[in-house]
DNA sequence: TGAACAATAGGAATTATTCCTATATAGTAA
DNA sequence: TTACTATATAGGAATAATTCCTATTGTTCA
């Protein structure tokens, strides 16, 4: 699941889109393109900004839009937040996140032990679980230097 | 840690002001006995409503000053959103959260095995980590049945 | 190629939250 | 108690993030 080349994450998209019944438009592909490229779990407002040097004439709501469609069909995961805007992750393979409290950074990391990690049996029954989602909360190398 | 009495409850709230000097007021007083009272993760906008009731002239502002004041000095934790309002949990024991991502319902648990996760060595030396929050996404069981 | 339906742009509206400032109050020391 | 000082509050304005609305445009597929 590591590494994929760009042209493999271009084909989900693609196959994503079809398997969903979404147009491909070429809006939906620059804003699946600016994902993968910036790298730190941007926010809606970071897309935009980077999507406006290629299609000047983008709305605000078509970012917001697409971007939340990417999330229901499960090409990008919604990153929990405190309230601040929405950040979205392109790699929805199996990692866990670090945040830090302070500057709000998001480190990605990979650890067995919590991949390991099983539904409790108590959500087995009546309940359908399809994430589980590991964040660890503190302060970060930069903001310890700082403090 | 389970269980505890309002009165105990209370107290702690008493002492963590007095640890990190903060006036013990009514409002603050008000604002806290509410949280312990709403069960179910409330947000801002829940507790302004609640505390109209008993301080018909309280500010939105003081409610959302007091409650993120109460985050800080960890009084209460900040529950995890994804963009909408943000939610408070007066229960700062070692619990853990089921969010339904449908009602957005958030279910309490606890489960030795997500108790024992240590936290992985590359964030042993320069970072602070001062929790591991583990959060199970899904559908709850009333929303199971509807669909 | 051209309907049919989905998607977009642009701007208005909404929601959650924070900022500002004059007034009121809690903590504290005499 | 009382008076003082720092802190907290109310009320309303401002801001930030997001969604809604509608006319227009574009994509898909027969």
């Amino acid at each position: 699941m590591l590494n994929k080349s760009r042209q493999d994450q271009m084909a989900l998209f693609r196959d994503k889109c079809r398997q969903h019944n979404l147009s491909i438009t070429p809006q939906r592909t620059a804003i699946y393109q600016e994902l993968i490229k910036a790298k730190n779990h941007p926010d809606s407002e970071l897309i935009y900004r980077k999507i406006k040097t290629i299609f000047p004439q983008i709305s605000l709501d078509t970012v917001y839009r697409t971007l939340s469609k990417f999330a229901e069909i499960g090409l990008v995961h919604l990153v929990e937040g405190y309230g601040e805007s929405k950040r979205y992750d392109p790699d929805t393979s199996n990692h866990h996140h670090f945040r830090c409290s302070r500057c709000n950074k998001i480190v990605d990391f990979h650890d067995e032990n919590y991949d390991r990690l099983k539904v409790p049996k108590a959500f087995q029954k009546n309940f359908k679980v399809t994430n589980i989602k590991i964040v660890l909360e503190g302060m970060c190398d930069e903001c310890m230097k700082k403090s």
